[in-house]
DNA sequence: ACTACCCGCGAAACCGCTTTCACGAAGTCT
DNA sequence: AGACTTCGTGAAAGCGGTTTCGCGGGTAGT
């Protein structure tokens, strides 16, 4: 079966009695068409069902449409909830902008791979990357003048428009919660250390510290990697060099699960022994026991953050870094 | 700063000394050219650091390269780790094949929505639909002849071919391991019936409680969400209807580990009193205490599957429907 | 040796929309 | 009233590839 033809300007333009060039003018918006003439071209449009070819549109204009989310999977980092939501804020955005999403989940390391080719051959209007280890692509494609959002903080301050969560308040916010309920020996267990998210919660947790006159003993703070298991291990090393530890600042909230289990199976009460706070609000904090006291971070918001930071690039404003706030939600572990 | 013009056929041409259409048919694979010029297009591609231009490209052969993957937010359903890595699957089979990922995540109930318009229009070279409650956008779209792929069991029997997790098969065993156990009173959780995996979750069940002979006691079956909430209250329910109740199995972690924790806090030990399993081996499984035995389901895979379907489909093969298989994970809960 | 094919290749049309350019009509200024 | 703008519009030239068509030369058939 042949799919109906589609009309083109051509056929419009007949129906409508104009010229292409008209046709074009109404259906982008041209002020300077008389209405009579735009009112007969709407009416074509409706009457024959036309709709735009978008890749005759895009090659003639120079303007696809199409914005490139890039995610480094080198850690499968996609199978995080996180950035799923991160990506649907964005794309939402963007389709209310009658912009499109193209969804790149690829090692990110290398500045001459696919993604690197892809978002050369000029077939996206931007890209936006979520950005963990390395800002080398990103730093690579600077020079190409292709209109670029980092998602999290860039390691190098490249002059490219970012958006984050505000990690470090985050965190001084968590610690100093636990100050505030009577902690004495506060842990943290920091994610993995080369991504600028988990150095900056670290820098908030010392913050907090730093106020209280104190300085993190020796093997306080100890090195996690953001998953469930790196939490436990933190916990049980914490519990032998540091048995009298009464609380536990953890980067994430995987992480601030698994240490409550260790916790717990280890005789300590959470939170009457060791309070224990995490970051970010995920799902786990909800259902772990005792619910955990977290960081909220607004993950949909930070995704529209990158989305709009995009569009105003494209729209040629001038743009600044955005820093979403966070909120310290209390549950019942500290 | 101009960034600098990228080269096309006619300079390619030239320096190779051949015509465009030789050029275009070197690189696209045309066996028929001499293979001396062949080799000095290629130099010169090289050399001139050529890289085709793939709108021009699609609009010219009416390929885009682009498949779209349609996920409908009417649940948020992106913020559920399942479909990220789904997509992620997905995305990393079509780029090896070439081909782009577009993401929409957008309510897709109706039938000339955005996302409606913008697949007809011709830009994307195939569609990938996460299907919950509603065929009527794909139905409709089937007309329009473009190649689509479901993940998930359609709701009718539309003939486009899908993928789907064994949910009937995984609920199966899932229900035998706790008649196994020796469980006489075995409830069921079901998720949102609406869906076509609840239902084949429920039918799984059914069918292997129906081959001990007996019939499910009335209120032994409850329709939940899949949400932890409303684990937690048909969980409290059947306690109160079913005090004697000593198995359930809910259609998905959250759900299971929801009835895990009404039911310790109603004093029932897990797995002494009541034995719980799960369905999908979430990270929350391995959270919960005690770890929650559970039906596993190879995400990833699915999404593959869904990919090479697609790709399969573009190559004008046959395809039929992959069903995943699913694999029972015993952990602590049963 | 003559017609019939086949093969590799270039010329040119074409994909559907955007945008520049120039032209005629209408309006403005002196 | 004549010269100068301004404004709306259509003709046409692209955008950068793909693909059809047909030509010239070599091979094959009789």
């Amino acid at each position: 079966m042949v799919p109906a033809p589609r009309p083109t300007y051509s056929v419009i333009a007949e129906a409508a009695g104009v010229s292409e060039a008209t046709v074009s003018r109404v259906l982008n918006g041209d002020e300077s068409v008389h209405p009579d003439r735009a009112k007969r071209v709407h009416e074509a449009v409706d009457k024959l069902g036309y709709r735009k070819n978008r890749v005759a549109s895009a090659l003639a204009s120079g303007r696809s449409g199409l914005i490139a989310v890039v995610i480094d999977d080198d850690l499968s980092v996609f199978s995080d909830p996180f950035w799923g939501t991160v990506t649907s804020g964005v794309s939402r955005i963007l389709s209310e902008n009658g912009l499109h999403t193209v969804l790149m989940v690829s090692p990110v390391g290398s500045v001459d791979g696919g993604v690197a080719h892809y978002l050369k051959s000029g077939e996206v209007d931007g890209a936006i990357f979520f950005v963990l280890h390395s800002d080398a692509l990103v730093n690579n494609l600077k020079k190409s003048g292709l209109p670029m959002v980092i998602a999290g903080t860039p390691h190098s301050s490249l002059d490219i428009p970012f958006v984050d969560t505000d990690n470090f308040g985050g965190a001084y916010a968590a610690t100093k919660h636990l100050i505030n309920q009577g902690c004495k020996k506060i842990a943290c267990i920091t994610g993995d250390i080369g991504t600028t998210a988990a150095k900056q919660r670290l820098d908030g947790y010392l913050q907090a510290f730093r106020e209280t006159g104190g300085i993190p003993a020796k093997g306080l703070i100890c090195e996690g990697d953001y998953s469930l298991e790196s939490g436990m291990q933190h916990a049980r090393e914490l519990l032998a060099t540091h048995p009298d530890v009464d609380g536990i600042f953890a980067s994430n909230d995987l992480m601030a699960a698994g240490a409550v289990t260790v916790l717990q199976d280890m005789g300590r009460m959470v939170p009457e022994h060791v309070k224990v706070v995490g970051f970010d609000d995920a799902l786990i904090a909800q259902t772990t026991r005792p619910a955990l006291t977290t960081i909220r971070q607004d993950v949909v918001a930070l995704g529209e953050a990158a989305g709009s930071l995009m569009i105003a690039q494209l729209n040629g404003e001038d743009v600044k870094p955005i820093i979403t706030p966070t909120e310290l939600i209390i549950r019942a572990s500290a």
